[in-house]
DNA sequence: TTGATAATGAAAATCATTTTCAATAAATAG
DNA sequence: CTATTTATTGAAAATGATTTTCATTATCAA
């Protein structure tokens, strides 16, 4: 149905070419589960294709997320996380609890109609009083997962 | 009212001492306006007392973020920006609208009540349903700001 | 006052990301 | 299909933020 992916034209279209180096990027995201580090699509797509280094992830990485086909998260690693934005109606649902302790992350979608409905009233609100156009958002809540709540190195100083 | 400011039992409880450098750098924090990076800690808290270096201030942020004292955001910057814990009823508001061409963050709190209802229902729900103990969370929109909307690198890549 | 030890700063080490640059490969014109 | 233009490449060096090391110093509790 698409020839080379339907990327290929997204691309072309802007004077940007499809290379083999790209293609093998592309591939990794689409074959993953999601929140990947730059350095593990590295690691992927030059198994996939040893002729990739790492410089041109970097560089993809970048493009694709000013075309909007990839989103670029940061939770306070040090480094950023990217994922394949879906084509499904969740495109643009980004909200993730982050164990603080673990830093596990847990992609949740439940809620998605209420939460929905919530955020685009409040963006609508803000994109007007801030003279604002508003592109995504992201909502993320930090707490201690329950095995870390059990686990021993509780150096506590939350409370008190 | 506080002999040394009200820290200094928070901190000496848990055998953390209180230092001269601590004590700039809780100072440049307290006189902040918000949203400073290490660096610029550090550039006024060596003004105040020019022991104070560097790795001090990542040290003391650390400590300061684990207490809950300090809050640690990521923008996306390659940086982290750091923000003294109000002790109004605000503490844990920490909602943002960031441009994505200049950086610019919007700090609102319009919509507090409507929000926090909404946080809190759902932060509830989430608590129980992934046995998650939920100390706080952010809520970011991005997008462009009106400056920026009229401004002339508009390199569109969005809209095919 | 003093002793145990937490905290220090400077310099070196890391780690993620960016830049430089000469060589290469993709799109397009012919 | 070939030549030509020029975007793209990878390697290596550069950058920038943050962390670690380590010998010295300062804090606090007794």
């Amino acid at each position: 149905m698409h020839g080379r992916g339907w990327w290929h034209r997204r691309f072309t279209n802007h004077g940007i070419r499809m290379t083999q180096s790209r293609e093998a990027i592309i591939d990794v995201l689409n074959g993953a589960d999601g929140h990947l580090t730059a350095a593990e699509i590295y690691l992927k797509a030059h198994e996939l294709n040893p002729a990739v280094g790492l410089t041109t992830v970097y560089r993809t990485l970048d493009i694709l997320t000013e075309m909007g086909v990839v989103y670029k998260f940061e939770f306070g690693e040090g480094k950023a996380r990217f994922e394949l934005t879906g084509e499904s109606t969740d495109r643009d649902h980004h909200h993730h609890l982050v164990c603080m302790k673990c830093k596990r992350i847990i992609d949740y979608s439940d809620m998605l109609g209420e939460e929905r409905a919530f955020i685009e009233k409040i963006q609508a609100k803000l994109a007007e009083r801030y003279d604002f156009e508003i592109r995504d958002h992201f909502l993320r809540f930090n707490g201690i997962c329950g095995q870390c709540r059990n686990g021993s190195n509780n150096i506590n100083f939350k409370e008190d």
